[in-house]
DNA sequence: CGCATCATGTAAGCTGTTACATGATTAT
DNA sequence: ATAATCATGTAACAGCTTACATGATGCG
């Protein structure tokens, strides 16, 4: 069960509540993991009985501030070194692209087409994103990660346009 | 729900049993999409009440062969062309690499070790399926397919690499 | 004959999605 | 005021995993 320690993560992180842990996986986790706010409430309630998280601070609209404890991180660090790696994939997109050579050239075309343009709009959202982190508006720490989503889709992107041109 | 089209894609290259499929999931779908036999008997089962998939012949050992009916075909394409795509990803392996700059130096290297001992083995695999495609041991129309699984490991492996020269 | 592999199925329990439900605060 | 957004929760249902269960065939 992978959400529990993404949430782990994010709170290892930075504190989050509930609503901004839900925006998070969104926006940097979305390539990786999903998971709506109907999931993350409940599971915040588990890891809170567990003695994983904890409530260190209560704001307006009765938002609650979950921090990691440190037999979060103990669990965190286990699930990242000592555990072994679940290495099973669920990917639409994949399963989509495995199977575009079945269509007729038209409708690959028109398939291609369309995530081509999905991979550009990805690609030109991480770039600014780097953008940021160079002008040292973000800590640092996570550039690295930044520049392998940026050449993954970059390789899908330039694969597409391939196609494209070679009436694949 | 992309499971049913999954089976649908896999059974539009060619008939199948159940079994087989299994085998599909695990080789060829791997990095896509995973399932298990218990879930596969069962939706072909669906599948098969909804006329979109027929028995198509009986062998040995109680075994059915399954093929793919004209409706299936029809489902197919209208998932592949004109469904809007879910592009929400599973990939623990990706969790893991995002947060993995929360580790100390040593977790860390011995994390991105782990995982290029890993996709070394996945690059020798698809280097070794180009090969075979090259000899004509196999139909080609998925030969770009298996050029982009490629590249995607590639680009991974070469990353990797960079952050342990790097000691990052 | 016994073991490995082929082959198909079911059941219990956990994970994830969609829809329902409510209330607080800010901006217009 | 009222609409948008912030913020948290629950319930019903669908999808997936793990374990249980059984039988057929081929090989040594």
């Amino acid at each position: 069960m992978s959400l529990r320690h993404a949430i782990l993560g994010l709170l290892a992180r930075s504190p989050s509540t509930g609503y901004e842990l839900t925006r998070k996986f969104d926006r940097s986790l979305r390539t990786s993991w999903h998971a709506s706010h109907s999931q993350i409430y409940p599971e915040l309630a588990k890891l809170e009985r567990a003695g994983l998280v904890e409530v260190v601070s209560r704001g307006a609209r009765r938002s609650k501030t979950y921090g990691i404890t440190d037999s979060g991180r103990e669990e965190l660090r286990h699930w990242l070194v000592e555990a072994e790696p679940d290495r099973s994939q669920r990917n639409e997109s994949g399963v989509r692209l495995f199977l575009t050579p079945l269509l007729d050239p038209a409708d690959r075309h028109a398939t291609y087409e369309r995530d081509l343009s999905h991979v550009e709009v990805e690609l030109d959202g991480l770039e600014e994103l780097r953008a940021q982190v160079n002008a040292s508006e973000m800590p640092e720490p996570f550039a690295p990660q930044i520049e392998l989503g940026i050449r993954i889709n970059t390789v899908i992107r330039d694969w597409l346009r391939e196609q494209l041109d070679n009436g694949g």
